[in-house]
DNA sequence: CTGAAAGCGCTTACAG
DNA sequence: CTGAAAGCGCTTACAG
């Protein structure tokens, strides 16, 4: 079944062999590392030129293994059953930590309280106190997640962001949905289902609402798309910090009785179950229901016809190529990639049996 | 940055202290090798059992990389103008070799012509000569793949098939998508899209029509969409071996003289830039277009608006899977993995900047 | 400025 | 049935 001898490419033995050297030579050009004389150095640099050396990466992280552990700090916030959608980064961390935990890289989990800046500030100055070799955070607050960027900055500390960034700052360290044009795209989907009578709702349920900026990006890219393309439709937002089912319930019913003519609703959140469990109760089948995020219970209303449409930015791959872009960055010092912008997918019925987060 | 001495567990070296034996025995019972006692092999497995040994990958790897080559053989059409989509696989398979050449792995690619079965004959028999370790296939001629898996299986060369399966031999050795359920899915679209007195239109565009499965079960989901849910709407099937731009020309003019209410057209494959010309070029813009794959005439037309949807699968992803799942068995007898099916992904214009392959 | 040697954690051919 | 030793391709502390 295999060849002997079958060498992909020569090895610092060998360079070392045809430069007249030893390896440890051979090493310090490979690595630029200072003592070399610059008449060894161009002789052993035209020997790696010619050979195309490429280093194996095996030997190197076996050897490098050695040295130590990394550490790596991840701030989210905790999973609770009305957040349940912080499993999926969480999965995706949990996965690279598998992967990469040969390497000696040691995750710690720091968890707050979504609806708590308190809770959020107090993790960053309990993870301010180790100083990890690198941090990975969803900065949910904004202000005081620009307290630890700042910290970790000063420290040379890498970071990286992801699931939404913070609003005026932009930042290459981001991995994540461009949530604006999420709501674009939300907007599209709802022109393709309703008639150009009718009215869109927007309905924005957070605990926090003030401080949720990408509720509000949501929105705009929402209104942003009917304004571009000259369409008459009235918009119509509703804001609620009361994320219960009755609280929901009282402000639809409400609504709904003075707005007959909805033709869409566009929950700019993971909450928009709540609102297909009003929608299923009521009996009303014949408005057109889009929300976010692949999380079970809006699944289940998907499956059932209730929800249309879910739009999801794959949350756990967020926090794997969050580890790794770090983990690749402290080991091999490879740049932490300019802003990785996450695909933005449409879950329907049809395809979500398929959908892979 | 670091720690000293922070070791993720304890390796042969540490168990062989303990069980007072050399590393080579502990080497054996781990790898379930004849010869070594009873009583030490239960010494040694409740050593492992209570330190929960975990047998650190890149040494193995590297003990292992000295051994040989070994090769995998990919059978793919080749990438034309026209078939520009076949680039896809192409890169997911080079993106894998990339990773794996490390570990000694050749990858041998074998084109074939899509419209010529006799092509890819003469490659199942360059290719069944040399016998790899590994094939990955796309079955596109079912009598000739089903030739080339029995002699596979015969000398048990492991082997996977990509973009589409071999209708009537349900294989667990697929990585793909679920063609009848992206059809039923793009009728899905097509129904939120279009009113009930309005017709559809399913058109067929391939040079070997007959032999092509995959564009006969899209259009069996399409029907089996509008037949489950009981919709009114009339469908039409358009069927043509010429794929040049003229003769579509031609055949749509031909059409839309006599069939005056059509709502939706959906080309069961890549095809679909041809259609999209044709639209446009005749000022009709009424038409919802659904068609396949993220190739660039096809994104080109989506970004005008021309398209609406187009569905894909991941192409490159899968090539990328494939290879990745026959080194797994290859080098560490790994399962290939059941049936993996693809998500089916939806693009319209305001998404597919986002998208990647 | 340069080199010899040990070590990373595994596998294996060889000797007993 | 078992062990000592060499080797995979790199890195690094140490000696000169």
């Amino acid at each position: 079944m295999k060849k002997k001898n079958d060498k992909v490419s020569a090895g610092v033995k060998e360079i070392a062999r045809l430069a007249n050297v030893s390896i440890a030579t051979v090493d310090r050009v490979i690595h630029k590392r200072e003592g070399v004389s610059e008449k060894t150095k161009a002789r052993i640099e035209a020997i790696i030129q010619k050979l195309n050396y490429q280093p194996n990466i095996l030997a190197q992280r076996l050897a490098l293994a050695s040295r130590g552990t990394i550490r790596i700090a991840a701030l989210l916030p905790n999973v609770s059953e009305e957040t349940e959608f912080w499993q999926a980064p969480l999965d995706g961390i949990d996965q690279a930590a598998g992967e990469i935990r040969q390497y000696n890289v040691h995750i710690e989990r720091f968890f707050f309280d979504q609806n708590d800046r308190q809770s959020f500030f107090k993790q960053v100055r309990r993870l301010s106190k180790t100083l990890p070799d690198g941090v990975l955070l969803s900065p949910i607050f904004p202000e005081e997640s620009m307290i630890l960027i700042r910290t970790l900055e000063d420290a040379g500390v890498p970071y990286i962001m992801i699931n939404s960034e913070i609003v005026g700052f932009e930042s290459p360290h981001y991995i994540g949905p461009d949530i604006f044009h999420s709501g674009y795209l939300a907007a599209q989907l709802i022109d393709y289902c309703i008639d150009s009578h009718q009215q869109v709702l927007v309905a924005n349920i957070s605990g926090d609402i003030d401080n949720n900026y990408a509720v509000a990006q949501v929105e705009d890219g929402l209104r942003a798309y009917f304004k571009d393309h000259r369409l008459p439709n009235t918009i119509i937002s509703l804001k609620t910090t009361q994320t219960d089912y009755p609280s929901i319930a009282r402000r639809m019913d409400k609504l709904l009785r003075t707005e007959k003519n909805i033709g869409a609703i566009l929950v700019t959140n993971s909450r928009v179950s709540g609102v297909a469990k009003y929608l299923e109760k009521t009996g009303i089948s014949h408005i057109t229901l889009l929300g976010y995020d692949f999380v079970k219970d809006n699944v289940d209303y998907l499956k059932r016809g209730v929800i249309d449409f879910l739009i999801c930015e794959k949350p756990q791959e967020q926090g794997y190529r969050g580890i790794m872009a770090l983990f690749q960055h402290l080991v091999y010092s490879n740049p932490t990639e300019k802003k990785y912008l996450m695909p933005i997918d449409i879950i329907t019925k049809e395809n979500c049996e398929f959908y892979r987060n």
